[in-house]
RNA sequence: GGAUUCUUAGCUCAGUUGGUUAGAGCACCUGCCUUACAAGCAGGGGGUCACAGGUUCGAGUCCUGUAGAGUCCACCA
């Protein structure tokens, strides 16, 4: 038997250990139809946050649905070693240690940030423990692991081989605290207080300057031109013609190339080839020199002369001091502006030159944009997110894979003097394996096949790929989702996911964003233990549309707990009255077990249909008014006149398992608690039960519309009786021409024969009344009336009669109306008619109660 | 500049290929400790669906425009 309360944390405590042990989780790779999924690998230094929760959720929504669906679902965790993030935070944590990177050396911080790796992995499954998410630990992965590495280094020599891996120099963004490049999508844009600084930029051989405008003052060093726009009238007549670059004293030359922006500035711009990535353009074009002036921790160098040494900060501060000696300053104007982060370290990024390597995305992403024309299409759900993947594979520069960093998969590049090749292995005595290693995404971009035991043609590859759905936050579509498109079909000639499912993201009661630095954000792990871990799945899936971002309110929180509380209570009320219930028994079903038996293949038909379009939020409702209207509100009440008969025991039972059943992907702790208890289970644990199907043979469709106007009869009955304060010893007279209507309304409306009356005279009437096709009921009651009391009743007869009429009024323009009649379906036409004469009927039965 | 989402009850949100009297939770009002549940039960109030046009027999839903809020991408000398 149940406790008296749901406790969660008591009925969540050993569960998930018992699943994990009994194998539950892992998939069988047997000859049932697969399912799968790959687990967005999470950085393996991250604590998982409330996005987390609700994006594994999801997926464990969907796991469990399939596998009790008779799916052999695989379902692979793993993690990211997220180069940057992770070696920033292992770089940091030795700082405060004292110890430098640089000093420790490459083996040794490997050494560290493994270490670091295993501590924090183990954090995350725990939380995934907590999640109650339902993972095959028997295949986790990890990006820098040995078969993730093969893959990797099968992927790029590939690639290289194929020519669509390259060496080259570029302007790159620089970290110059992480000393590595960074791609374009690891640069976050914040804007900041910055100015405008105008410099005097002396035309060779006169007194005349251009003022120049640079938000980068201390870049001057590696000017090499001066450009204005040619078809600017102001200036084109100088071109050809050189200035003298202030402080260096420099000749360099005036061009016209369109880069330079007539209505912006000044109109003259200066050319940093090494610094600038339009510059660099612009110097391809104009063959200019490249003057690196700083070094890869944005010190300057020797080209910036007297500046040499200073970080590029303490460089602008005097290099302005300097320009204003000399007069070469004209004004500093103050503005905002945006400039580009690094994400992992926070810094400044600096454009700069560099030799790196980048993938070639023009074949790759017309390869998936032309995929996305068949029928072997990556869908979107919802739809408008394919248009995001869309937009970014048409616009997008090559990729940097390049990193200048220690944490990650070694770039399978060999030099020997001038001689490169590209292999796993060395090709022998005297070379040298590339310094740098690959960014994080080139290894998740091969997750969905590379965890599967790709290259090698596995056993797990040929049967679970390409995976089924992917499941993430939209955000991550063009970093993640567009990279595991293009290199899926580079490598496997097929898209990696037949769905990729894209939800929302978290915010704060206020609608902002959950960030650190607000620090707004909620720990998962505490709403799971206020509320247990059912009720905040249940919140997180269930209370928006999905691409939708989501509020977190506690309060609905609060309010799913009682959700579940109440199922607990009704579960409790079920086996209370089964426990000797060994086999079902329908044979004696009354009406109302009839009705809920009923209700009960439509919700389940229903439920089904929102599942398998991923409509949790509609799967939450339909359950939610099932549960607690229908069976706990209604049906648990009328059951409890009826608890001698076996059938009705057994529907109760019956519904019960079902409830149960379509809830578990929702809330796996409390189904299971209670699924345990039950007198009849067809399995040990609910987990492999049979997810509910129709029953065809328990269908009474023609108890639908008769419960419907019996429970509006019922209502209007209590309205009434409320409004009019009839006593529960009031006398009442009741004809009904329908006996399952008649028992059912006698027994709710306490309606016992003691108070049934025969002597009708000396009492004053309120009459409750129903006559429809289905149902002719009518309920007096007798009682001793105040005048008052008199008035206010025809008063509200006389407002109900308003309202009838209006309606009337309504329906018969409605159905006057030929085009209505013409076009609308005849089904609803036949209703409105219906309705018109229900309505019609009552009018006069109002009517005749004035008189 | 491009893309995209949102605006529905006091609050947070649903609302299916258009179907005619728009739903839920929370909050609010009234009455109930009725034996599963007072974290509950029974009943009730509350919305010209941001605004203006259009298409249609019919618009919260489709189209055009306006206003406001958010997000992403590009640019940012």
């Amino acid at each position: 038997m149940l406790d008296t309360k749901y406790d969660h944390k008591k009925v969540e405590e050993g569960k998930y250990n018992y699943w994990l042990k009994k194998g539950y989780f892992e998939a069988k790779n047997d000859d049932r139809e697969k399912f799968s999924m790959v687990l967005p690998p999470p950085n393996v230094t991250n604590k998982l946050h409330l996005g987390h929760a609700w994006n594994v959720t999801i997926q464990d929504i969907l796991s469990r649905y399939k596998r009790m669906d008779g799916f052999d679902v695989l379902w692979i965790p793993g993690t990211d070693h997220a180069a940057i993030a992770t070696e920033a935070k292992v770089v940091a944590k030795l700082k405060e240690e004292g110890i430098n990177k640089y000093e420790l050396g490459r083996d040794g911080f490997l050494k560290e940030a493994w270490e670091w790796k295993d501590k924090y992995a183990q954090n995350i499954r725990s939380q995934w423990a907590k999640m109650g998410i339902s993972l095959d630990y028997t295949r986790e992965r990890f990006t820098l692991d040995e078969v993730s590495t093969k893959a990797v280094n099968y992927a790029f020599i590939k690639m290289y081989n194929d020519g669509l891996i390259y060496k080259g120099e570029k302007i790159i963004n620089w970290d110059p605290e992480a000393r590595t490049a960074l791609s374009n999508e690891e640069v976050i844009y914040k804007d900041i207080e910055g100015a405008f600084y105008h410099l005097k930029y002396f035309i060779e051989g006169t007194n005349d300057y251009l003022d120049v405008a640079t938000t980068r003052p201390e870049t001057l060093f590696g000017d090499t031109a001066v450009a204005v726009n040619p078809k600017d009238e102001r200036y084109n007549k100088l071109i050809g013609k050189n200035v003298i670059l202030p402080i260096v004293n420099r000749l360099i030359p005036i061009i016209g190339d369109m880069h330079a922006d007539m209505e912006k500035g000044t109109g003259v711009v200066k050319i940093t080839p090494a610094h600038d990535p339009n510059d660099f353009e612009v110097g391809n074009r104009h063959n200019l020199d490249r003057i690196i002036i700083m070094d890869e921790t944005a010190h300057m160098n020797e080209n910036a002369l007297m500046l040499k040494g200073l970080d590029r900060f303490t460089a602008r501060e005097k290099l302005v001091e300097l320009l204003k000696e000399k007069d070469l300053l004209i004004n500093i104007e103050k503005i905002t502006h945006s400039v580009g982060h690094s994400e992992r370290t926070g810094v400044m990024v600096e454009p700069y030159i560099s030799k790196q390597w980048f993938v070639k995305m023009e074949p790759l992403a017309k390869g998936v944009l032309d995929n996305q024309k068949t029928k072997n299409k990556i869908h979107f759900v919802p739809k408008r997110f394919e248009k995001i993947l869309n937009n970014w594979m048409s616009d997008c520069h090559d990729w940097c894979i390049s990193r200048q960093l220690w944490w990650g998969i070694r770039i399978p590049a060999w030099y020997k003097d001038d001689e490169i090749k590209v292999q796993e292995t060395s090709p022998g005595d005297g070379w040298v394996q590339d310094n740098d290693v690959l960014d994080t995404w080139f290894s998740s971009a091969l997750w969905p096949f590379s965890t599967l035991g790709w290259p090698d043609n596995t056993d797990l590859y040929k049967k679970y790929y390409p995976t089924d759905v992917l499941v993430t936050a939209y955000d991550i579509i063009f970093f993640w989702i567009a990279r595991m498109a293009f290199q899926g079909l580079e490598f496997t000639g097929k898209a990696p996911f037949k769905t990729c499912l894209s939800h929302g993201l978290i915010r704060d009661k206020d609608g902002r964003k959950m960030s650190k630095s607000l620090g707004n954000g909620i720990d998962p792990i505490d709403m799971i233990d206020k509320y247990g871990c059912d009720a905040l799945r249940f919140f997180l899936t269930t209370n928006t549309a999905l691409g939708q971002d989501l509020r977190f309110d506690e309060e609905k929180v609060k309010s799913t707990w009682n959700f579940i509380n109440k199922i607990w209570n009704a579960s409790r009320f079920v086996l209370m009255n089964t426990e000797n219930i060994k086999e079902f028994d329908f044979s004696n079903l009354t009406f109302s077990d009839k009705w809920i038996l009923t209700k009960l293949n439509i919700t389940i038909k229903d439920t089904r249909k929102y599942m398998d379009k991923y409509e949790f939020n509609n799967v939450g409702s339909i359950l939610y008014s099932f549960i607690w209207d229908d069976f706990c509100d209604a049906y648990i009440e009328y059951s409890k006149f009826n608890m001698d008969n076996i059938s009705t025991k057994s529907t109760l039972l019956y519904v019960l398992t079902n409830i149960l059943k379509l809830l578990h992907p929702f809330m796996p702790f409390v189904t299971e608690e209670i699924y345990s208890k039950l007198s009849i289970k067809e399995e040990e644990s609910i987990m492999i039960s049979t997810y509910p199907k129709e029953n065809k043979d328990n269908n009474y469709i023609d108890t639908l519309s008769l419960m419907d106007e019996i429970r509006n009869f019922i209502t209007k009955s209590r309205t009434i009786k409320k409004d009019n304060n009839i006593k529960k010893d009031d006398k009442y007279d009741f004809i009904c021409n329908n006996e399952d209507a008649s028992n059912l309304i006698k027994n709710i409306l306490k309606l016992t024969i003691e108070n049934k009356i025969e002597d009708t005279n000396s009492y004053n009437e309120l009459v409750i009344e129903s006559k429809t096709d289905i149902l002719e009921c009518k309920l007096t009651y007798y009682y001793k009336i105040s005048k008052e009391d008199e008035e206010n009743k025809l008063n509200e007869i006389k407002k109900e009669i308003e309202k009838l009429e209006n309606s009337i009024q309504r329906r018969k323009k409605l159905l006057s109306n030929a085009g209505y009649i013409k076009n609308a379906p005849s089904n609803l036409v036949e209703e409105e008619k219906t309705k018109l004469k229900n309505e019609e009927t009552n009018l006069n039965l109002l009517k005749e109660k004035l008189n």
